[in-house]
DNA sequence: TGACCTGGTCACCTTTGGTTACCGAGGGAG
DNA sequence: CTCCCTCGGTAACCAAAGGTGACCAGGTCA
């Protein structure tokens, strides 16, 4: 029932949302280009990025079911994240609208100085 | 460039985190449904959405060069906006990413459930 | 002893999203 | 003539999300 996506309660509509938070296509996109790696390689490879809101999006891709977590016992504790096949579906898409991205961005920067 | 793509600077993250907007892709995915829309038809088809996050959201597209605003001069004011050509290409990789958010919300809801 | 390393969390502040109230000019009901 | 309705939008205000820096545990190395 696509209708359905139109009401503010429709799990699609609340999913598209998180898709659409600041960090989370980044850190997909690391994670589907790198394989598993470590909490602070991953914030390595995503300037901009704080700890705390490396922490919470990483916990939302676990809770989602789109990376898998997992921590050597080792002193300090090490902790890989690593996508699961899930996440690795949502990366196909997110590659598109990224290339479109890629593709159109000049074209948007200029309208958006036509119009300041 | 892609490498590009994790300076905080890059235009095409900007431009990702606007196109994640809560309320911006539902804007296109509606205007390249219906065509042409006045602004409170537009408001009706969008449920949920108060008149400023409306307006802003609207605002953006057009600044962006997405959207098209064409006013009637009557009183009062009719305000039609449609999808410029632009707007149409990024309905392609957004509808293909509303397909993946269908076809796998069951799964991520499942596993949200779990994690509570 | 004490500085260091890793993956967080906590308290706090700032920026965004969101709600409600209101506007302005003409038309129609009464 | 008066009053309220329409429509698209803005202004003032409040709540939630994003972001920052300090701090922690606890074993290791000097």
């Amino acid at each position: 029932m696509t209708g359905d996506l139109f009401s503010p309660q429709c799990p699609t509509r609340t999913l598209l949302d998180r898709i659409g938070t600041k960090w989370m296509s980044m850190a997909v996109k690391v994670l589907a280009e790198t394989g598993e790696l470590r909490f602070t390689d991953l914030r390595r490879r995503m300037p901009g990025v704080s700890q705390k809101m490396l922490s919470v999006t990483l916990q939302n891709l676990v809770a989602d079911g789109l990376a898998a977590r997992r921590v050597e016992d080792t002193v300090p504790p090490r902790v890989h994240y690593r996508l699961t096949e899930l996440g690795e579906s949502l990366e196909v898409p997110l590659a598109a609208l990224r290339e479109w991205a890629e593709a159109n961005v000049a074209e948007i920067v200029q309208a958006r100085g036509r119009s300041t």
